[in-house]
DNA sequence: CCATTTTATCGTTTATCGACGATAAACGGT
DNA sequence: ACCGTTTATCGTCGATAAACGATAAAATGG
């Protein structure tokens, strides 16, 4: 897999409101909430499965069965490489760009 | 609009390698490089538009019309809130979660 | 061993995305 | 004033994503 690939996986993870609250929920949480998630985004069990599942699949999450339920827990370093490129881009001041400039396009 | 909904916005106009692609050609260039995108990510001329558009949109680049052309330039800072967001993340570490792991999910 | 609880999966529907070609719009140069 | 160049927009198509309800699977507790 292409570089850009992966850190097109991982934001494309991110770029759901729901998965974002999810990944909040989990980092403030200490212990282990289980399907308290689905109380908490307010949407459909089936629905919060998936949006675990996509997180789980990008590596942001990981998820062990304790008994009838599943304990996810966060995988920050997963996120390692997209800040890193983020990081990247701040770092030279991408600055003057041509010509003294005209107009703004609309 | 929601905190969540501005870092979804974000994350979702990095959610794709033609774009990362971009991205990293805007802040690889000193100067101005005008259609030389269209050449480097080997699309349409009209897809690249899109995907220009849809950086523009999130705040990423900026465009400046220069004659006929138009010069992009990157916007690193639009990032920041996103970068906030995945250190915030690895500050504190989401370590063990509940009881002692029965197995992984498959 | 059965009932309950919790999570995952399936099937469906609707909306959004990504790509393209064709066309329009804006501008510089001849 | 036209002509070539460059970029944006439009319309369309297939593919993917998002949401839901219904159902199945797994494991605990009675």
């Amino acid at each position: 897999m292409h570089h850009d690939d992966q850190l097109a996986e991982l934001s494309k993870a991110l770029a759901h409101p729901a998965r974002l609250r999810i990944v909040r929920l989990l980092q403030a949480t200490p212990g282990c909430i289980g399907g308290d998630i689905v109380g908490a985004v307010g949407l459909a069990q089936s629905t919060v499965s998936e949006h675990l599942r996509i997180l789980k699949a990008a590596g942001i999450i990981s998820g062990e069965i304790d008994g009838p339920r599943v304990c996810y827990a966060l995988n920050p370093d997963a996120l390692a490489p997209l800040a890193e490129f983020i990081a990247s881009l701040t770092a030279l001041p991408g600055d003057v760009c041509c010509v003294p400039t005209r107009k703004e396009t609309p």
